[in-house]
DNA sequence: CGCCACCTCCGGTAAACTACGTAGGGGCAA
DNA sequence: TTGCCCCTACGTAGTTTACCGGAGGTGGCG
């Protein structure tokens, strides 16, 4: 069962172009257009919010909690495109339907905005359209910096990109507060879970990083883990 | 030396709304608008186009030839992002810079546009806006395929994936004519050159395909293919 | 003609990772 | 509390692939 309520566009008198307010940059796009209507929605953990080839009717922003785009091979293996955290636009596609699934990692509330309103807004507001096209060309940057990874860096390279990649997305007060599990990191870096768990013990015992519950990480030296992402 | 011609903007009386006229749909966007200042140039074998991280002063289009643009790890490991082949629109950026570098494969021909132009172009002309977002689109939905070859899949299904890619790409009366050579490919698909070609050997030696000199291939069974691909 | 780049084929070695197992501790929710 | 999931930590075996060197063939080019 699904909790929903309606809060339409209610920060209406929100200015859009380029605003580096507060902690993410794409917080205006989905709420600072008069005449968008915004849903909100919650979704239990591990469920599904669109499947891949889905028609694509919403976009979304993440309010509270996150989400795991991912793609399938037929037996089973999977592959984590990106992980969505509060702030972030996902499910924005160009063509008609998501090319990839996305799950809610645990109960996380989202904001919806209908696919057609926001193209139809983009007709008539070039800063709109400006906005669409950059959200995508972030997920590109992003996909590319990935590629790199995935095609030619060593497990540990990896985990330590990660690391950084969650520092500077999540670390509050220096802690990262991991919201997803080892299979999930294992799923998104090409590696398995056990290869994840064995880095992050090497890095502890290193020093490099400390564990307090497998979810809570503090990095205390970040110019090695900096080396370590080659 | 490199070869250099104005063509400003030749085909004008061009229509630019979706058309699927010839063999690639991103030609018309740099030559059907009136205003747009194309012009080409031709690179040679290995030539660099432009560096990585460097400023994004042109976008550009492939006349003839190949290009291949990449990333570098600092001991000179390299991942290839993508192949542009006649037709492709490469090097366009929402942001200032460049995120990969690019270099022609071959001798090849290229249209430039000042980005500054299309940018202006697409302030006035929502179709113009739309058709860069659609350009990044479709890189990204490029990547994301690529990020789960490179992730999770085998060897032998990277290899069956990019002649499946490449038969539907660059295929001529049931022949494709490689522009890339094996280090090349390898460095795509997260591999070494040897494991390509092994793959390929392999290939060859099951009658799946036909080499007949190392870059030019036939394929003989696209189903069987199409199953090795997973 | 030789030179060179590219490619194939042949080894052997080593690393990385997977695929099983088993076991135990901890957190969380019913 | 109990059960379940997640995580760590062993172990062993096996596969895949990388990496290294070298030999030989081929085709293009000067």
């Amino acid at each position: 069962m699904l909790t929903q309520s309606n809060s339409a566009s209610s920060s209406v008198g929100r200015k859009v172009a380029s605003l580096p307010c507060a902690a993410n940059d794409q917080f205006g796009i989905l709420t600072g257009h008069a005449g968008l209507v915004a849903t909100e929605f919650t979704y239990r953990k591990d469920e599904e919010i669109y499947g891949e080839d889905e028609q694509a009717e919403y976009v979304y922003q993440v309010i509270r909690g996150a989400v795991r785009t991912y793609k399938l091979l037929s037996d089973g293996r999977r592959q984590i495109g990106a992980f969505h955290l509060p702030g972030d636009v996902f499910g924005l596609e160009s063509g008609a339907t998501h090319r990839l699934a996305a799950e809610a990692i645990l109960d996380t509330t989202l904001r919806l905005v209908k696919r057609k309103s926001l193209e139809l807004s983009a007709q008539s507001d070039v800063r709109v359209a400006r906005d669409l096209w950059s959200i995508t060309s972030g997920e590109l940057q992003h996909a590319e910096n990935h590629m790199l990874l995935l095609g030619r860096k060593t497990a540990m390279e990896r985990v330590a990109t990660f690391l950084l990649e969650m520092d500077r997305r999540i670390a509050k007060t220096g802690m990262i507060a991991l919201p997803m599990c080892r299979r999930d990191i294992g799923d998104y870096l090409g590696l398995t879970l056990e290869t994840v768990s064995r880095a992050l013990s090497e890095l502890q015992q290193q020093g490099v990083l400390g564990l307090s519950g497998a979810r809570q990480i503090v990095l205390r030296n970040r110019e090695r883990l900096a080396d370590l992402e080659a």
